[in-house]
DNA sequence: TAAATAATTTAGACTTATCTAAATTATGAA
DNA sequence: TTCATAATTTAGATAAGTCTAAATTATTTA
């Protein structure tokens, strides 16, 4: 088994790789909260264990059985933030913490039943995809706002920005995953955005927000 | 907060206060299979917190907030593992490493709410008693079948080995908790005992099975 | 009650994961 | 293409928790 320590780093290189390529030692560093000095040490000892590719000064990789790792420890992630939610009622907002502490709990059993029990959720509670016992999933195609035009119309599925204050932003307005929204108006000015939920409603969005907020055509 | 290992000292040294006054190192060393020279260290740094009453070569005891501490830790531990009986469908031998683990989760909202969820249970699947949010609970007067004396009769509600062998050595004789029992006889040679189940099936158990099972009259 | 034995503690070392400061390698601008 | 700067790595230190071996204190037994 891996330590609580190569778990986080195994889980951060994963979410970096989402974007570039190769990671380097700097992104993982600001992602943990960690000196790059020590990113570099544990950079050493996964690759030692096979887990990363890692070639000094060229940033890393996840080998197959490092994305395997990873993949685990994001499904349990986001199990357990249903759990909290459609189970013991929490909010959206609230979750993240306790999922970052549960995920790191090893059996397997106990998260394939977890899982049976909760009925094969697809996506947690902020819309991302939940993946299965042997790791698949898959990542539906999501735009923000901010790149739709006016008469779009599509549901919301997942925030960019996990930050407690920016879901409880959404939570007042009403912006919450599932809901059915089409573009009124874009504001040139400001790039804001007014939008209607679900037929009824009208909001105006910053340009910010309109970045962070995905939805599914 | 404390590390994984101070609570597991603290938990250890709790259960251990239940037999003598004092608590000695090697009884510690031995229960968390460390050394005695592990021990010692460690509780230099629990009595330096306040959470133990510790002075050279004379043992040790909880204080009230390290006592508080391990009353949580065990409070914990007895929820989850009825969650993974009753809402997983684990069997109560099954659970008691996983219950080790969860029982680190740091959040005290989070634990409220599955006591919540789970209707305030007042004993784990070992019959244990479940401590409430105060730390407050109330420890029943059992005895061991190996204390009754012929045509006694009374409630299974505990045990006290729970090693998987003998708990599932239960689950086979249907000697679980909540079942009825009545002394038929007691062999004199062995010191083994013949009891009745509901009125029923009869089994015929060791003394030492008999002093590992604990009865409510 | 003194010697033998058992229990406990101390001393010094190891591992993991981290840090600061210094050295090294890459990169980008002139 | 070279130099300044940014990124990364190395060296050496620290803290937590553990270990072995040696020293110390208690306890038991004769």
């Amino acid at each position: 088994m891996n330590t609580l320590a190569e778990e986080n780093y195994l889980k951060s290189i994963y979410h970096l790789s989402m974007g570039a390529d190769n990671v380097s030692t700097n992104q993982i560093a600001a992602s943990l909260n960690t000196k790059a000095s020590s990113v570099t040490d544990m950079l050493k000892k996964l690759a030692d264990k096979a887990l990363i590719n890692y070639t000094r000064y060229q940033g890393v990789s996840l080998t197959p059985s490092g994305e395997k790792i990873a993949v685990n420890i994001i499904r349990k992630h986001r199990l357990w933030e249903y759990f909290l939610v459609e189970k013991l009622n929490f909010k959206w907002d609230e979750v993240h913490d306790m999922a970052e502490e549960m995920e790191h709990i090893s059996s397997a059993e106990l998260i394939d039943r977890l899982d049976e029990f909760m009925d094969y959720p697809q996506h947690d509670p902020h819309g991302e995809p939940i993946p299965d016992c042997n790791g698949r999933f898959k990542s539906p195609e999501l735009k923000p706002v901010s790149a739709l035009t006016v008469n779009d119309q599509g549901i919301i599925s997942g925030v960019r920005d996990h930050t407690s204050a920016f879901l409880q932003y959404l939570d007042k307005q009403q912006l919450t995953i599932g809901k059915k929204i089409a573009i009124t108006e874009i504001i040139e000015f400001d790039h804001s955005v007014v939008l209607q939920i679900e037929n009824k409603k009208e909001v105006h969005i910053s340009r910010e927000v309109a970045n962070n907020l995905l939805i599914a055509l």
